[in-house]
DNA sequence: ACCACCTGTAACTATTGTAGTTACAATTGT
DNA sequence: ACAATTGTAACTACAATAGTTACAGGTGGT
């Protein structure tokens, strides 16, 4: 299975808040944006708030970036959004027969492994800032 | 969400054919092991066979390494199980609106930063081997 | 040739995560 | 006061996974 598309999501409405700094960021209108229901939108901001990310007031409110744009990195966002917890990208197979040598000592080895590759993945994800991708983004319209 | 157990499972296997490779490895004996259906088993098994990893003979068959377990990395394994094609571990969202300057370009710099990602987990996979994998299970016994 | 054993596969169920949608109370600025 | 907007609950639809039963067909030993 593939990592949700709630990670594209929320990089998608972070460029558009910056790159919008100046209108009114509604729900609605980043929905149009990004082409999906309001609600959908509301709920990712809404872990992009928990994760302190962005700003939002309820009422006539909008959101905006609660941090310089280059000091965001995509594993923040992953991070926000991703509601499983790190370390459990790779899914281990629960309780394998102890009375086997394999099953008694595989949950160990494979935990070792897994971490490695996740990491690695995760730390490529860090290089990239949100600035980065804005610039990317503004480029590509020329 | 995370990658499925599948994965696990079949790098637990491949452990198994490769320590019992004297005995005779049924469906129903490695999934004693394991802790599940004899059913999944075969249907690992079957991916493992397509991707060229294991000998399977029907009948009265059991499967065994189709190389030696120095030649098959965990990548191997994972492009086996992992029915998603390469390059999809992260969903984009569809059909951003086009006319939104941010829309209009997301995808392509969502592919590129993704991709590497991607890989980066990939290449880790690639430097484990088989042989490594069981080296680190037999040395977990003692 | 028989037969016990095993594989390969289809079909079904249960469970889980995601995404989209409607609805509405609570909050805010004008 | 009022119109606009958020935050959240509740529901539906859908897809992937894993487990299970069932069974047709191949294989090797005797």
């Amino acid at each position: 299975m593939s990592i949700s598309s709630r990670f594209a999501v929320a990089i998608h409405i972070l460029a558009l808040l910056d790159i919008n700094k100046e209108g009114r960021n509604t729900s609605e209108f980043i929905a149009g944006s990004v082409n999906t229901n309001p609600v959908v939108i509301r709920r990712v901001i809404g872990l992009l708030g928990k994760a302190g990310l962005v700003h939002t007031s309820p009422g006539v409110g909008g959101a905006s970036l609660a941090r310089l744009p280059q000091e965001i990195n995509l594993l923040d966002v992953y991070r926000a959004v991703q509601n499983d917890p790190p370390g459990e990208l790779f899914a281990a197979h629960d309780k394998p027969n102890p009375k086997c040598p394999v099953g008694q000592n595989i949950q160990g080895t494979l935990d070792t492994v897994f971490k490695r590759a996740e990491s690695a993945m995760e730390d490529e994800l860090a290089k990239v800032t949100l600035d980065q991708i804005v610039f990317d983004l503004v480029r590509g319209d020329r």
